[in-house]
DNA sequence: ATTTATGCAAAACTTTTGCATGGGA
DNA sequence: TCCCATGCAAAAGTTTTGCATAAAT
């Protein structure tokens, strides 16, 4: 939780209202975040805070690997995922645009590989799957019975 | 290549010519467009083909998880990139913004135990990791030399 | 005290819409 | 022929900028 804040301290960022209202108001989401939520939920924590700082914090966190911003369903907005221990894992339904998210990725082997092949430091991944979830999949056999 | 045509056919969406114009320039990019690319692209190849259809059409492609929006960089414009096979991987730095693109990623495993643990069906996967590059970390250790 | 970050408000872009028309199958 | 898809141009949003001021360390 509050070791986000460390972070950012660590990197030697301050830990302003702005960036303190930003992460209070992702950590408290479920998960996955529009820019639009960020912007109305620290209006709502913090209404000194501008639109344009919580945009900067998006960005900054985005660097910082704490939190990726991603497409879901239509393309217009980008939903921001926090990275928890650097990494998040989920499926996005094609039809309905639901996310469903999974524990493990067994990806720390490849991460390792990846490193000593590339020379690369790694801090975190994302891994998408995407496909049509059950629900949908059975919407499709209905349609197709006619 | 022509294999994105059939792919359309035969989810029954016409063979227009602004869809194969978005095709055409998106498959001789080097895996990574932003929208402007292709907007750009499209201007070039077939000048008749208006900016909406562009987006309608990279919106379809997504669908068909033919192509798949992701940010590189700044959080400002969606690269989409190429899912050949149904998938892609690289690394993004996040210092340099450079893309390392890497083949293997084992994934077909985890894809089936998926299917069956949650009843999905899926069509593609993106595997992203985030970190710094050689030379950024290079960088980065000279200038602690200091 | 310094230096970094902020708020504000306008400017710059990007995407989306609505609708009459054109073009694939 | 029929229906899907398009082009156009305006509208709707979203992000970014520039700069004087505030605030963290």
């Amino acid at each position: 939780m509050s070791d986000h804040r460390e972070r950012l301290k660590l990197a030697g960022y301050k830990l302003t209202k702005a960036r303190l209202a930003v992460l209070q108001v992702i950590e408290h989401a479920d998960g996955h975040v529009t820019s639009a939520d960020v912007l109305d939920g620290v209006a709502l924590v913090d209404p000194a805070v501008g639109r344009a700082s919580v945009f900067r914090t998006l960005d900054l966190l985005t660097r910082l690997s704490i939190v990726r911003p991603t497409y879901i369903g239509t393309s217009a907005t980008p939903y921001y995922v926090l990275l928890p221990g650097g990494h998040h894992h989920h499926i996005i339904c094609t039809v309905c645009s639901r996310v469903i998210e999974f524990a493990e990725c067994g990806l720390e082997n490849i991460a390792i590989l990846l490193e000593e092949r590339l020379k690369v430091k790694l801090t975190g991944h994302l891994l998408e799957f995407y496909g049509q979830c059950a629900d949908c999949q059975d919407k499709i056999a209905v349609n197709n019975e006619d």
